[in-house]
RNA sequence: GUGGACGUAGCUCAGUUGGUAGAGCCCCGGAUUGUGAUUCCGGCCGUCGUGGGUUCGAGUCCCAUCGUCCACCCCA
């Protein structure tokens, strides 16, 4: 075999076609419909719940992540999508949305004697390898609340996220529930944990080894079946938290209990990111192979502090968009692509001269209504052909001698009903009337 | 980053022990020269992921490489 290969690849063809970066998808228009439900959704109740939409940037400082996120996680140390500006500066492809709204918050004053409920959504970014439902870009919903200390925000923000869940239709989730307490109950427990795993560091695998120095809680996380028994052995946060940090949870327990919110307390429930305090929850699926968190946050009541903000109590929970509208394909099937209410058939030279500018009359005439116009010419029977498959009510027909006739053909595609020739200042009236408009 | 499976038409796939490619869907046209969903007929579509090797001959065997999917891991 030769092993001349130093001009590294051979160049591909000037035409040769340009491939999508890996893990970054295209969302069709076939596929768009289920999106559009979810977000319409997704708007309609986080103004319902009083939450003020806010954008931020997709690029945010390094340091912001790494102060935010944590220097030891995962998602910091192999994950984040960092480059050099062209003047030099770190930046990032934001990973999660987080630690960008609170940079916002601080940054446009808006925590000053404040409370703040606000959403957010768009792509994140990270460094995975590709695989169901996990993707290098990919969507949130993402809504954060601050200023609120007491356990009565904790308990609204998930009824949102139920409530999102269900009228979105998804199905056989699970709330995992847990509290990780104060930071000062956590180092405790923290330390307690360290002491208990050195003294099985022989039964540990390499992965548990690796976070027993920068992130020992993730150990409780392990799916490892060897290391089940230990794990199961192990001291619980839970029995070191402190009073008020009891206290706290209970109260949160009680608003869900209130509302019928089902719950299972998972004392394993860690996160991934350091800055959680408190309450922490997730919604699991077991219908998406290994990505089970559809949905998960928490509290961060130290975390305004840590990017330089004056001390403000934070909670907020993010949604994985391709994972609910993949959960929703596989427990409903496809949902069907937005179809147009009347596809119009301009067959012959002056009914294609004739045909856009009635179009354009019918939509000034009927607000909202969808027409399709015959484009690119084509037969009768091929047009008819485009109006049934593009899924429209109704064909609206001009032909040379409707044009002569200065009429037009109203026809129905989904039932058997008489065709109607109808004036052109009668056809707006007659399909407000059909499409009940 | 680790492991497994798989790359053949726009899509879903077939391709026997190696003899330079097929079907269905889609699209276009016709039967029906101004009327769609069925039916019938015809047509378009391939550097068999890429590069090497073995061979008279490779979609098929070998090596490498790229990619996809799944799982580990991580997480939304």
């Amino acid at each position: 075999m030769s092993s001349d290969k130093s001009s590294s690849m051979t160049a591909a063809p000037a035409t040769a076609a340009i491939q999508p970066v890996r893990g970054m998808n295209d969302v069709l228009p076939t596929e768009v419909a289920a999106w559009h439900r979810l977000e319409t959704l997704a708007r309609q109740l986080f103004a319902a719940y009083g939450y003020q939409e806010i954008r931020v940037p997709i690029v945010e400082q390094t340091a912001l992540f790494k102060r935010s996120i944590g220097e030891f996680t995962d998602i910091v140390q192999k994950e984040m999508f960092t480059f050099q500006d062209p003047g030099g500066e770190s930046l990032t492809l934001r990973p999660e949305a987080t630690a960008g709204i609170v940079r916002a918050m601080i940054s446009n004053g808006l925590l000053h004697n404040q409370r703040q409920r606000v959403w957010c959504s768009g792509p994140m970014f990270r460094h995975e390898k590709p695989q169901r439902g996990r993707f290098r870009q990919f969507y949130q919903l993402d809504v954060e609340a601050f200023g609120y200390p007491g356990p009565d925000i904790d308990a609204e923000m998930i009824m949102l996220s139920a409530r999102l869940l269900r009228e979105a239709g998804v199905q056989r989730l699970e709330l995992n529930l847990n509290s990780l307490g104060t930071p000062e109950s956590r180092k405790l427990y923290r330390e307690q944990l360290v002491s208990y795993f050195s003294g099985h560091k022989s039964r540990l695998d390499s992965d548990s080894l690796r976070r027993l120095e920068g992130n020992p809680l993730r150990i409780l996380d392990s799916k490892n079946p060897e290391l089940q028994e230990i794990i199961a052995a192990a001291p619980l946060l839970t029995e070191y938290l402190d009073a008020p940090s009891r206290q706290h949870f209970s109260g949160l327990c009680r608003h869900l209990d209130a509302v019928g919110i089902k719950y299972v307390v998972n004392p394993r429930l860690v996160r991934g990111l350091d800055y959680y305090t408190h309450t922490v929850f997730e919604w699991l699926t077991t219908e998406l192979g290994s990505q089970g968190a559809v949905c998960s946050g928490g509290r961060y009541d130290g975390l305004v502090t840590q990017l330089g903000g004056e001390p403000t109590p934070g909670i907020g929970w993010a949604m994985g968009q391709e994972r609910i509208v993949e959960l929703l394909r596989v427990q409903h099937g496809d949902s069907p692509a937005a179809a147009p209410d009347v596809y119009f058939v301009v067959a012959g030279e002056r009914a294609e001269a004739e045909g856009l500018a009635l179009a354009e009359r019918l939509r000034d005439a009927v607000p909202g209504v969808r027409i399709e116009t015959n484009c690119g010419g084509g037969s009768f029977k091929s047009q008819l052909k485009r109006a049934d498959k593009s899924g429209a009510r109704f064909a609206l027909i001009l032909g040379d001698t409707e044009t002569e006739r200065r009429v037009v053909g109203l026809k129905s595609l989904r039932i058997e009903a008489p065709q109607a020739d109808l004036g052109w200042d009668q056809v707006a009236a007659e399909l407000a009337v059909r499409l009940q408009r």
